[in-house]
DNA sequence: TAGATTGTTAATCGATTAACAATC
DNA sequence: TAGATTGTTAATCGATTAACAATC
């Protein structure tokens, strides 16, 4: 049995200019930060495609959707990496944050799932482009083994453990139905990945040190719901 | 030009039981109480299906992967539907929690984008079983328009204003490229819609009173990056 | 030097947790 | 009555905001 798969660690950089972030034990970031600091990050990138080389907090939060208090005092949770009375490089910051949110190693997803949501992100140009490499496709349906999905075949999920290490995927994306989610995901742990994003709509157990996320896209309409009730409720008389 | 379109506003459910609720201006619930609560309810919907008639917070709450404490906390902001020493009704809670979230309305949601990502939202069973009705999918491919999906047919996005008006959508879902995300989103919220979920990689602007939500799949695996670099990071030696 | 803008500090606000009185 | 479990209160914790001293 695959209790403790070797995990395979990404190797960093050997960038010297990001040499003391990528390699040293940086503190904690809020969890509230590092969500906005990919938001950060993708303005950035949009604003090294327009040529633009500075930037001040109050833009960069603008264009972020947040205060510029606010971007300033997540930006202070990566470094200081700005200059009094100027703003920010571009370039300087985008790659400084990049590091901090460890991104500069070498994600390697396996997608479990072929239907339309694991093709839908299988060619997501979002993830090359933002350093994720999608690496294998499954699926449980003999019907669709074997398909091109943008580069690859998409592999029996009976083959999961061997291809996920042949391939050194360390990252895995679950669409897949609810029934079938927590055993595959088992499966995916057990083979050594440990960050896994789930698309299915079930409360998943994983082990410590397990990192799990959850997007559930009935939720997000029903908390949706929930507010576009309230603005247009009829009963305002109290 | 279509300024200020007639809102449809849903109607409200008959049912008396449930009228103090749907009708009357309840208090704001706090937005992570309200993200919370969909997660219960689907615990619930669960427990239903396994014919369980009543539940206590202790084992509500670890079915739902929260602390007992919170999801009393939460249910105290819809109100008091359990019993002390015996716990709650599934049913009842499940009705209750229902009705505070707008559920009992009437959504129907219109799919904007039918690619891999919209084909996949359209015929996701989540939605209908949770009240939403999806009544419009658009793409603005010829080639992809009259094509199947569900029990639908791809409309012209040029149709967009139209149709939305006709099905009476109140909700909107944009699984299109970014370069055209405000665009359309601007035509939406022209069309009546004020609801809004978004999987487009672009802040969007939206007018006040407009609700809007974002799903970002690229951002859930930079966030899964941040905790396995900082989890296997091996220059912890200070 | 004068103007601009960062990085940080302190104040406010909201969310979570723990404990327990109320009550079935 | 005794045991169980809710609903609420008070304490803690974390996140956001505002203001400003540091400094380019």
């Amino acid at each position: 049995m695959p209790g403790s798969a070797p995990q395979p660690v990404p190797e960093l950089p050997a960038d010297p200019d990001l040499a003391e972030i990528s390699g040293a034990p940086t503190k904690q970031i809020p969890p509230a930060a590092v969500a906005r600091l990919t938001i950060y990050l993708r303005a950035l990138t949009s604003l090294m495609g327009d040529g633009v080389e500075r930037v001040s907090s109050e833009s960069l939060a603008e264009a972020s959707g947040v205060s510029s208090a606010t971007l300033r005092k997540d930006l202070s949770h990566v470094g200081s990496y700005g200059t009094r009375g100027v703003g920010y490089e571009v370039q300087y910051l985008s790659r400084h944050i990049t590091a901090a949110l460890g991104l500069t190693h070498d994600w390697k997803v396996a997608i479990v799932g072929a239907g339309n949501l694991g093709k839908a992100l299988a060619r997501y140009g979002g993830f090359e482009s933002r350093g994720f490499d999608v690496v294998a496709i499954f699926d449980a349906d003999p019907m669709v083994v074997g398909n091109e999905v943008g580069w690859l075949r998409v592999s029996h999920v009976s083959d999961l453990e061997t291809v996920v290490r042949r391939t050194g995927a360390n990252m895995a994306v679950l669409a897949l139905p609810a029934a079938v989610a927590q055993d595959v995901c088992d499966r995916v742990i057990a083979a050594g990945v440990n960050s896994v994003l789930s698309f299915a709509p079930v409360m998943l157990q994983v082990p410590d040190g397990v990192n799990l996320r959850k997007v559930d896209m009935a939720t997000e309409l029903q908390i949706l719901a929930y507010h576009a009730q309230r603005a247009q409720a009829p009963g305002q008389t109290a």
